[in-house]
DNA sequence: TAGATTGTTAATCGATTAACAATC
DNA sequence: TAGATTGTTAATCGATTAACAATC
């Protein structure tokens, strides 16, 4: 494995990489043409020797000792490596007031996804359309995706039917799922899923405001 | 540090504790009392020593050789130890598409959470409402936040203004931030920021498709 | 009793941070 | 040159998993 990259890469590293990409796009637009990985790190509240680390594992260029690097190649060579340049097909499924808001974010495709179409189990949405998206009948979720070559399936369904769902996006053959139902999903080892579940974070800081009042 | 909490706890585990609350009521649902650690572990996905140490850090009852635990009390000791029981108000800034879900959605409540009021920047909106909370100009943030005692701001305005909203929630005492732009936020290090940058989870399904694409 | 499950101590694994020589 | 910054190897830290005795 890794094959074609010659350093490895955490998967905390790759989860920083889109702060980088927008910093490093906010100096470009300022038209700033350098810059070292300290003055990165203090932007964005990281560590040095981690910026130059993940650097080193995307960058094809090296750092030059008391300049820095090249914005220009920094943003380069981070979308090539996240594969931003190919962009991935994706359909979105549940069209509750999550769903719309997903199908409305206008930045998913500067960052390699593009939402082609929409699912819905309720008929008095289906025909109608979201951000120019039109919405189908789940019924015809697996047999779409197979037709349009969908690679991603986003799941915006309450959790009981989230897992309904995923199963029919497995046999539609999409390679990833990103799940914002909060609930675990059992999919094939080689689908990735990805979880994004606000129920999670909340813990965080819920736990963090109990704490913190508790110890007045 | 720590004081009441005998066991130290994981930020990891921490986020795993909304999918086993999720599952357990479930359980609870369908009438089921007991439950042994690794039966979770299964449904989860889990490993069954990390679902015995997550349980043995939250659980004021210990569990049985040979029987499990309680459903009923895992229950109340999790949502006891997250801080479930005591609900904070919060404050969201940013009513665009996002925002608005984000007022829509009905279970932060049950989360520790309560949203009361949300604050725009543009006029036509303020004086409005969203699942009955009402918006404000965001002019009145901080003095807002501070006469109603909000515990928490939840962020959700375009990437550049989010820095300015994050210094007046701060001003106005929020003691945690959800930050739902995709910019690293500079605030005291007594406030929690908790970042929830879907490009970071974009970044890992792109890089995961490109993979799985060129090894083809 | 036998066997499944518990709780805890030790080992492993992965990611971050420190140390330091190389270089512009 | 001197000093800032780079890249890499070693040390630390945190979280997960393994090993195992205790117990119902």
């Amino acid at each position: 494995m890794n094959s074609e990259s010659p350093v490895a890469i955490s998967t905390q590293a790759l989860q920083r990489m889109p702060y980088y990409l927008q910093y490093l796009k906010q100096l470009q637009g300022d038209g700033v043409k350098l810059i070292a990985a300290p003055a990165i790190a203090e932007a964005l509240g990281l560590n040095e020797i981690q910026v130059r680390k993940d650097f080193a594992a995307v960058s094809t260029a090296k750092g030059k000792p008391k300049t820095g690097f090249i914005v220009q190649n920094l943003i380069d060579n981070m979308e090539e490596f996240l594969g931003y340049h190919n962009v991935d097909d994706a359909v979105l499924v549940g069209v509750g007031s999550l769903g719309r808001a997903l199908l409305s974010y206008q930045g998913f495709d500067q960052c390699g996804m593009h939402i082609v179409a929409a699912f819905d189990s309720n008929g008095s949405l289906i025909g109608g359309e979201v951000n120019r998206k039109k919405i189908l009948p789940v019924t015809k979720l697996s047999e779409m995706c197979r037709r349009m070559n969908i690679h991603i399936g986003i799941i915006a369904v309450p959790e009981n039917q989230a897992q309904m769902v995923c199963d029919q996006l497995v046999a539609g053959g999409v390679l990833a799922i990103w799940n914002f139902a909060p609930t675990h999903l059992f999919a094939p080892k080689n689908i990735l899923v990805k979880n994004e579940n606000m129920a999670a974070s909340l813990a965080l800081l819920s736990k963090h405001l109990k704490e913190r009042i508790e110890s007045e």
